[in-house]
DNA sequence: TAATGATATGAAGGATTGTTCAGGTTTACA
DNA sequence: TGTAAACCTGAACAATCCTTCATATCATTA
């Protein structure tokens, strides 16, 4: 039951020369586009390939099949905004917990909001099996650094890191979406980053053990 | 751009006879497994159909698309929600911050895991124009009915309730949709319950005008 | 410049699936 | 019991769309 056929995912082969290179950009460019026009429904191969300026042929030279197109756009929007979020983490070990939390939260938003046309538009593919995987394995990722940065701060533990940062994530995930698809006025943003900064360090305080 | 034809969403009939009633529930409930089985991209009316034990033009007689029967079926769940969380609202207007939270918190978990699976299964619907436009109709009623409730705290107000209760809301759908999504185990559950109380009150301790 | 590999094209095949409709069966009720 | 309305059936139609492949163009290098 919910099992799918286990067909090729990865790039069919990898850009040589300059020109590819340039039509591979240009494919998952157009990917969001159509994405945000029309939906995931009515996002056909060739209404991309047209998008791009490029011929179907081409797409699937990159792509083995449409979902693997998806997968990879997806894949490359999460990369970044975890990276950052990564990079933010690996920066604040042993800081003040406020400190932290102000990093952590600035870096998500950022990578959120810098292209949140792209951010809108990837929800809407992360529905399959596999999909949901992905948004797993790199939201573990994120969580696992959140948490071995929280391990590092002084005069405080936390009884169930894991879970913590679960619970931090997933709040400033949900908070952000909710923003993002209220159409996220620069008012908005800035209040989601003041307040979110508020409702983690918050909750932090509540769940630490005081040393 | 993004203009999608307009297309009937109402249900064609409504049920009169008993039998009809129970066909429909069926489909419904047909349409959940599926969703749930194979995915929405996979998700066809006649599978639908033969799962309900019904045929496919019986399908098209209460619904006129296949899109009008995912959107009933996620209003449905929506609503039952929703209607949870304003109840709640509304028998804790004058109480304490603390109750009020918890009491919303535990109507708004019990909700969801009462029929987790298809909370999940939904997830995946909610893809579409459309299908955004009712969560965000839905959400608002939540967020009203927040609103209103903490309008009405002793020894304490609020700046921006709209945003506040934004917050609050997104948070507590970010966070549940992440256990959900994580096999939502009793104990993660449980844990769930508890650190949601401690996430929102935290929250709304920092951003309240202490009178 | 000749040869080889990389890249691009797009019409056509093949498969899936949303939706209809003409004709059945069951229920309500006068 | 007769009849009208409600309800159900499922083969067939029409449309969409993913994917392939034979062919052509461009870039590189010997």
């Amino acid at each position: 039951m919910g099992t799918q056929p286990q067909i090729p995912l990865e790039p069919r082969k990898t850009p040589v020369q300059a020109r590819s290179t340039v039509t591979v950009e240009a494919i998952y460019e157009a990917t969001f586009q159509v994405l945000l026009a029309v939906g995931p429904d009515s996002l056909t191969t060739t209404r991309v390939a047209e998008r791009a300026g490029v011929s179907v042929g081409t797409l699937y030279q990159y792509f083995p099949n449409k979902q693997s197109l998806l997968l990879s756009a997806l894949e490359k929007h999460l990369d970044r905004v975890v990276s950052a979020v990564e990079l933010a983490c690996r920066r604040n070990h042993g800081q003040q917990v406020s400190t932290m939390i102000e990093s952590v939260v600035e870096a998500f938003v950022d990578a959120k909001m810098e292209r949140s046309d792209i951010s809108m538009a990837l929800y809407a593919t992360a529905v399959g099996v596999q999909e949901r995987a992905l948004v797993n394995k790199v939201g573990k990722r994120a969580r696992t650094a959140m948490a071995s940065m929280l391990a590092t701060v002084p005069d405080a533990t936390f009884a169930d890191l894991p879970f913590t940062s679960l619970m931090l994530f997933s709040a400033m995930g949900g908070a952000t979406r909710a923003v993002l698809e209220a159409g996220s006025s620069p008012r908005m943003v800035r209040l989601l980053r003041k307040q979110l900064v508020l409702l983690c360090r918050g909750f932090l305080m509540s769940v630490a053990d005081q040393a």
